[in-house]
DNA sequence: TGTACATCAGTGAACGCGCGTTCACTGATGTAC
DNA sequence: TGTACATCAGTGAACGCGCGTTCACTGATGTAC
């Protein structure tokens, strides 16, 4: 295919990668070979180097220029998933709550997410519990800094006003294994099911709704 | 040391075994080996089969007299966490609950099973969403199981009485994954630390205190 | 009860294979002058 | 701008190792007569 002689040049047909950026741009494949593996049901703790590098396109040696081990790989996946979690929560702090029905709309916007980056949920829901001990560490940080952010968020539009920052943590830590589970069960849906899909969601949403019921008549003491 | 040479013939010195009754032991030490290595914080989708035999100290190629392979061993440990759990009910049921603190009650049965056995719980909290598909979805059957049949518990004694069965069914759920969650956190902890300890399990009953304050307000529709 | 044969749980050796890690390398990008 | 050298992300080959699985075996338990 012939390009017109007298075109101008064009600031960046390829444009110049620099080192850094290429680096930047392998790491990206390794992290998103291994959720591409963990979207075909393997989980993340069974994952071996080779594994990673075949998907990513890299030779096995290659790895070592990027994490130390599969591990420090896991870390960089909590972290993702740390991101992901507080887009979620900006995004809803901006768009603000429909009042009316402010428990389903923000199940809605998390199904979103959870749909918009499925995989990184998987990782999540998965490894909370049954990782490696310095992963399941990470995720719990990860869930706790989410719990308070969620609560301060709660206290900012003036749910719940009448309790402790303390008790408000704890119901916002329910809630947040409550999400967890959730996504997990939608996830392992198998795929065209709208049905059985409504029905979680909504189980979801009356499990949130239980919650919030006895959160407003939770008495401090 | 010698023994009397006059000593009547002892019935059962080392009770003849039949053959039966010794392949049940060594499937035994196969599902404890496993166990063992979950206890040293081993997830088990990670586990071997030659590690597997070597903790239970027999040869690898004998594994395949009792399992196919190692995700029909983990399903060996789900229904052992299924007899588990609904020991725990029939328990609780049995000794009756104090009317007057009923869900401190419950939690500390609970606790008391989750350590008596708890390299069982770390398997299944850990496997419940991080595990190989077949092994989740067996979780997830008797987690559900154990759900009916602790709503239908709640029924007999007429606790939330004018819940459906749906609804009762559905609080049950949440119910039990905030009990997994929480066995979870509590196997986590370092040893040694009755304070944290403590602490989680507080939190933990002030959670389910929130579900079932939800609950007492729920109305259906 | 005693004997001869059948069963089969567990053995031990062997297999081919993919693993994680190391190493010296190469060649494109970056830097100094 | 041009040149000479430094850096370092990714390569390719090699290593020793433990893996899962197979196989013919052995010897104690079980069964038939």
């Amino acid at each position: 295919m012939p390009v017109s002689r007298s075109a101008p040049p064009r600031p960046d047909p390829d444009p110049p990668v620099s080192r850094t950026e290429q680096k930047e741009r392998t790491r990206l494949r390794l992290v998103e070979a291994a959720l591409s593996l963990i979207g075909q049901g393997r989980p993340f703790s069974a994952l071996g180097l080779r594994e990673v590098t075949r998907e990513a396109g890299v030779v096995p040696a290659a790895f070592y220029r990027h994490f130390r081990d599969l591990d420090q790989l896991g870390l960089a996946l909590v972290e993702m998933g740390g991101v992901t979690l507080r887009r979620l929560l900006r995004e809803a702090r901006r768009d603000g709550i429909p009042p009316t029905d402010m428990l389903r709309g923000s199940v809605l916007i998390y199904k979103r997410f959870v749909e918009d980056r499925p995989l990184v949920f998987r990782f999540i829901a998965g490894e909370r519990g049954g990782g490696s001990r310095v992963i399941r560490e990470a995720i719990r940080t990860e869930e706790s800094h989410f719990a308070s952010e969620m609560a301060q968020d709660l206290r900012a539009i003036g749910t719940l006003p009448d309790l402790s920052s303390a008790s408000l943590q704890m119901i916002c830590g329910l809630v947040v294994t409550t999400m967890l589970n959730a996504a997990s069960d939608i996830l392992d849906l198998p795929a065209g099911q709208p049905k059985r899909e409504q029905e979680l969601v909504a189980n979801f949403v009356r499990q949130l709704r239980v919650i919030f019921l006895g959160a407003a008549r939770w008495r401090e003491r």
